[in-house]
DNA sequence: GGTTCATAGATGCAGATTTCATCTATTTCG
DNA sequence: CGAAATAGATGAAATCTGCATCTATGAACC
C-alpha cells in the first residue's frame, strides 16, 4: 500500500497509515477470504464477503474489484483467467507471500484499532 | 446524519450505513471528549484527540474543524464565539440532547465493528 | 430460434472526502 | 520589533465511493 507518505510514527507494529483510506475494510476480508480458500475470483468472494465483513455496510461489487486489482498491483495477490470451463472466463487470485504477510499486519492493526474501539464504548457507556 | 441514503438493513440498532464514510473516526473521539469536558473548542480539542484517538493515524486538524462544523449542522453540537478573554476568539462547542445520542450510538456501532474485528484477528491469527 | 436468467468482469462519472498547504488574526514573550 | 503560540478556517488537487451501466458466456425454457 503505497499513496500514504506522511507516516512518521517510527514505531514497530504496522500502523493504520499503511492502510491508506479505509475502503470499508474490504482489503482485509478479502485477504482472508483468500487465505480460507486458497484460491477464489471476484463473483466467488462477494458472495461470501458481506458474511465476513467488518462493518454492515454493504460492499460494492465494483470496489471488491477495485481492490483486487489494487491488491494485483501491489504484489499481494497474483491473478490469471480461468477459461477451460464453461460460462464466462473467471479472473483467479490466490495470495502471494507478502499478501500473507499483509494480511497478518491487518489482523495487528485491526487488533489495535478494536481494542481502542472497545476503550472507547467502555468509557462512553459509563457516562450515560 | 443524513447523507447516506442507501441503507435497507433494517434492523433496530445503529448500522454502520449511518456513518457514512468512517471520517477517520475523529467524530465519535470529538463527541466522546465534549461529552466529558463539558464545553470545548477546535484547538483544545486538537490536543486531546491523539490521546483518544481510535486509530493512530494522524488527525488532521481540518478533518477536526470540519467535523466540528458538520457536527453542528447536523444539530449534534451548539456553538458560540468566546471572546471575553486574552487572545483569539474561540468558538465554544457544547454537545445538544441529539449529540448525547448520537454518541451512544456510536458506542453501538463501534461495538459491533470491534467484536468483528476481533474475530477477523482470531482467525485470521489461526490460520497462520 | 429466441428470451430470460445466472454468472463473470469491468468501467464511467458525479459527487463526496481527504490531504496538504496556506491564510488571517490576536496576544505573549524576549 | 519579531517570533512563537494560540485560534479558526479554507482552496485545490488527489483520491475514494456509489450507482448505473456495459460486455460476454452459457444454461434453461418455451
Amino acid at each position: 500500500m503505497p499513496r500514504r507518505k506522511n507516516c512518521v510514527h517510527g514505531h514497530d507494529y504496522p500502523c493504520t497509515c499503511a492502510m491508506g483510506n479505509l475502503y470499508r475494510f474490504v482489503e482485509p476480508v478479502v485477504l482472508l477470504l483468500l487465505k480460507k480458500k486458497g484460491r477464489s475470483y471476484g463473483y466467488d468472494l462477494g458472495n461470501d464477503l458481506q458474511a465476513h465483513a467488518l462493518t454492515d455496510a454493504a460492499i460494492e461489487r465494483a470496489a471488491l474489484y477495485r481492490t483486487l486489482r489494487t491488491l494485483e498491483v501491489n504484489g499481494n495477490v497474483v491473478s490469471e483467467w480461468e477459461t477451460d470451463r464453461g460460462g464466462p472466463a473467471r479472473r483467479v487470485y490466490k495470495l502471494t507471500r507478502q499478501g500473507e504477510k499483509h494480511l497478518q499486519e491487518w489482523a495487528v492493526v485491526l487488533d489495535h484499532v478494536a481494542k481502542s474501539m472497545r476503550r472507547f464504548v467502555k468509557v462512553t457507556r459509563s457516562l450515560v
